[in-house]
RNA sequence: GCACCCGUAGCUCAGCUGGAUAGAGCGCUGCCCUCCGAAGGCAGAGGCCAGGGGUUCGAAUCCCUUCGGGUGCGCCA
């Protein structure tokens, strides 16, 4: 049990013993480390409830918790907070007993997908998809650890009017004609029409050619139709355009490190679209507006009402919130998930409202809840969405090249690893690149828009991922001299306020992995990381381990750094951070 | 027009299920490598938490309002 669950209980207890509501006990991480190492306000909440003296509370709470030998302090300070601490026995015990495997533990036996809301096809990926891959992949590791089954989908944008956009223009260009003769029975070619690069051409020029034509959008439109009932060279064309796109997105992410278990799409519930609009038209929740079909989600409370969420275009075709909609009963139907989350970008919160009141209307979503996830975007120095030098989209395999060049160039200044092999000089850079980035856009709270600033992605002092594998790494260092010495490895034990502090970090692990989870939250873990690297550099810079000549203290404080390396590990591991043996 | 998000140190950001003296990084000023890796540690300067009102014993946090910024509002994703 987490640490501040397990003294909530106890304070839960002492003020049911006086008649109270149990809830009031809850403790906490005191704000004031100074003054203690944990409180509880329950007296002065409890006291306003009661409508009593909150000091006269607090004092027969303070009563009884001082009977439990796990505490070492119990005051009451100001209009009724009780501070708490710990023994030192009770927490070296508890530091013994650690299972830094364990996660928080709310997961057991529930289900939740993960949507990456993920990239389109055709579109190579740019700076604007990394918080979703990042945000996203941090979640699933999260989850996994606090005991969930987590099942990543990475849900391709392969189904809608770009593609009608790409296949319009590929039958303009009269590249591959043979996908457009109607007398043409097949089988069509098993290579690619086009190049990974010459898709990412293709693309911009569709898509600007529809915006400036009307009659060049209207073939688009009919094009998607067309390849939504299955028109045979437009699938023919279409599976091409999705195979070159995966395997360039395969690499693109696998330079992320981030994983998916499904690499779904729209696409990929195509053949439940028409019985779901059967379904819905036949219970009366689907109706014709406007020359679509349309489910209202307007509600009687909404000051504005909400616009419909459109099924079927007038023109035919469908859309995302349709693929969206019947994604949901695949999913309820495969996976049957306790949680669906949907990592998109937060502008697009009023089509996951719609679909929300969709799937909730028609009942489609199980016992699912839907949440979605959003995130703020990433904007330049100048406070508007990030651009290149050149004005251009900055892509991320640029991205992380430019991140990977610094590290190098870092290394380099530093004169470190000159003797050893270009490859791991390369690895590390890599790995320190990738933790720059990662770090810079997991530590800014999900919600918010934040400013992408090239500066700082340059510099590896302070709060950055690179701080945090050099402290851990130099933990390893340490433990290596330690084994090539012979030294003995025991128990970690409070020896000073240095080891104290540290060791109280590491027991609210469970805490904040729970804490992280609740909000969905990756700057909390990014938190945790940065105090427990902060923490152990100051215990580092104060106490010597290696030279050490009580070999029972210096047995317990390489205990205590190879703890701190394990916690730091994991949750660098979460953050998708990795830690070179050196750097 | 309506809705949602945001306004905290010079800059970039935490803190927001109300709690005691509002934190960090960068930058700035000083210290600390004869000892385990200085990508480090320590200390200092720097704030009417956008303005105003309210609820409360207690507000950066909750409510109302004004101003300022961002985003979204039927056939794009």
């Amino acid at each position: 049990m987490p640490l501040a669950a397990e003294l909530s209980r106890i304070a839960g207890q002492a003020f049911a013993a006086e008649g109270l509501a149990e809830s009031f006990g809850r403790v906490q991480i005191a704000d004031r480390p100074d003054l203690a190492q944990f409180q509880c306000n329950g007296a002065l909440a409890a006291a306003k409830a009661a409508k009593s003296n909150p000091r006269a509370i607090a004092e027969k709470i303070a009563a009884r918790l001082k009977a439990n030998a796990l505490f070492s302090k119990v005051e009451i300070a100001g209009p009724g907070f009780l501070n708490l601490d710990l023994s030192d026995e009770a927490l070296n015990t508890r530091t013994a007993a650690l299972d830094i495997a364990r996660g928080a533990n709310t997961g057991a036996g529930k289900t939740v997908l993960i949507d990456f809301g993920g990239p389109n096809v055709a579109k190579p990926m740019h700076v604007g998809h990394l918080r979703s891959s990042i945000i996203g992949d941090c979640l699933q590791r999260l989850y996994r650890t606090n005991g969930w089954k987590v099942i990543s989908d990475v849900h391709l944008g392969d189904w809608g009017l770009q593609m009608g956009q790409l296949i319009s223009e590929v039958e303009i260009e009269g590249t591959a004609p043979i996908y457009f003769d109607v007398n043409f029975v097949g089988p069509y070619p098993e290579e690619p029409p086009v190049t990974m690069d010459e898709l990412e051409t293709l693309y911009p020029r569709a898509s600007a050619a529809c915006k400036a034509d009307p009659a060049r959008l209207e073939a688009a439109r009919r094009a998607t139709v067309d390849l939504q009932a299955g028109r045979p060279g437009y699938r023919a064309l279409w599976r091409h355009f999705v195979k070159v796109s995966e395997i360039g997105l395969q690499r693109e992410f696998g330079s992320l490190g981030v994983t998916f278990d499904l690499w779904k799409g729209e696409s990929s519930v195509d053949a439940l679209i028409a019985p779901m609009i059967e379904d819905l038209k036949a219970r009366g929740l689907a109706e014709i507006s406007e020359g679509a079909l349309v489910v209202s989600v307007a509600k009687d409370d909404d000051k504005k009402p909400l616009p419909p969420l459109i099924l079927v275009k007038s023109e035919g075709g469908v859309l995302y919130g349709t693929t969206d909609l019947a994604t949901i009963i695949e999913r309820v139907r495969e996976q049957d998930p306790d949680l669906i989350l949907y990592v998109v970008d937060h502008r697009q919160h009023g089509h996951f409202e719609q679909v929300f009141r969709a799937a909730a209307k028609a009942g489609l979503s199980g016992k699912a809840q839907l949440e979605h996830v959003g995130y703020g975007t990433m904007n330049g120095a100048d406070g508007k969405p990030f651009k290149t030098r050149a004005g251009g989209v900055m892509k991320l395999q640029d991205l992380i090249a430019m991140a990977t060049a610094e590290a190098q160039k870092r290394l380099a200044e530093q004169n470190i690893g000159a003797d050893w092999s270009a490859e791991e000089r390369a690895e590390i850079a890599r790995k320190v690149g990738i933790a720059t980035i990662k770090f810079a856009d997991l530590s800014h709270m999900r919600t918010t828009d934040y400013i992408f600033d090239l500066e700082r992605f340059s510099t590896f002092e302070g709060k950055t991922g690179p701080y945090l594998q050099y402290a851990a790494v130099r933990i390893q260092s340490m433990l290596r001299r330690a084994r090539e010495q012979g030294f003995a490895v025991g128990t970690p034990a409070i020896h000073s306020p240095e080891e104290r502090r540290l060791i109280l970090q590491l027991l609210s692990l469970e805490d904040a992995l729970g804490a992280a989870e609740d909000k969905r939250a990756p700057n909390m873990l990014c938190e945790f990381a940065f105090e427990l690297a902060q923490n152990f550099s100051r215990f580092y810079s104060e106490h010597h381990v290696l030279s050490e000549s009580d070999a029972a203290l210096r047995a317990a404080r390489l205990g205590l750094c190879a703890l701190v390396l394990a916690v730091l590990t994991r949750i660098l591991a979460l953050l998708g951070i990795e830690i070179p043996e050196r750097m």
